[in-house]
DNA sequence: TTTATTTCGGATAAATATATCCTATTTATA
DNA sequence: TATAAATAGGATATATTTATCCGAAATAAA
């Protein structure tokens, strides 16, 4: 479904939210024991996810990856998503044709267009806030 | 969403149960030609189809691939995806964890399981007969 | 100002997915 | 039986994704 940069991308950002509101900074080695994944590649994502202005990166000493508090709720998964694997897995035709629309259907397209819609709006309409919260609570896990 | 051995393998399989219909056998050429994708790429395709029992293939002269017609209603889009992708994208985590269940679950878990659900009963539900038939009332389309 | 720590970014490697090429094998028909 | 036409399958090439390595730049604190 999503790629995995795209996996450790969002595994990533909800363990960043977590210790963004207890004041905490991350490094992209912390993150990367406490999600499981690759370091250096972790590493290249998250600068990704700065350049999107998803995270906060700040440089040198006792530096390391945050996000403001007040826009953690602000922050939806569509935005991570489209930052790291564009916005196709929602938008483009699930038979792969270049131009797939009403006028000119894949024989899958209705089919396909509700499950696509749902997925979107559930993109859309999670935020890092309520994501971060399952962990915290212990109620979800970031690994394993 | 898919991979895109699966959405060649799932257009020359729609593709072939049209021809089937009437009676047609067709050759990786002709297939290719129709559904737009590479040809010795969609052969392999093809081949790991007939291992999969999805499509059948008849070789030598005048041979070439084709579905029983009585078996194009029972051929579900499921098998299609499976022999080809396998049934990870709708059995495993969105965010890529090993082990993600109600018990130990992501924190995308809930939210994502309706969505998967939905996919899988789609691809369950949906047979090449119906397929090709929107083929062959021309309401659809498996290329461009 | 020096040092230790940390992100940034380029280069490279490894793995996987996609695609092509060529030959062997099969088989209907002349 | 010879031939032509077709699938089967191995070898190889290319592109993309995933992953690692290393040095440069930034920065807080000693």
């Amino acid at each position: 479904m999503f790629s995995k940069a795209c996996e450790y991308g969002i595994r990533a950002s909800i363990f960043i939210a977590k210790n963004s509101r207890e004041g905490r900074r991350v490094s992209p080695r912390e993150i990367s024991k406490e999600i499981d994944s690759p370091q250096a590649f972790t590493a290249k994502i998250l600068q990704d996810l700065v350049r999107h202005d998803v995270i906060k990166s700040v440089q040198g000493a006792y530096g390391g990856f945050e996000i403001d508090k007040d826009t953690i709720a602000t922050i939806k998964l569509s935005q991570i998503v489209e930052a790291i694997d564009g916005n196709g897995i929602y938008s483009g035709c699930g038979l792969g044709l270049r131009e797939c629309n009403e006028q000119h259907p894949c024989p899958m397209h209705d089919k396909f267009k509700s499950i696509r819609n749902d997925l979107r709006d559930m993109l859309e309409t999670t935020n890092l806030e309520e994501l971060a919260t399952g962990i915290k609570n212990g109620e979800a896990f970031l690994k394993v």
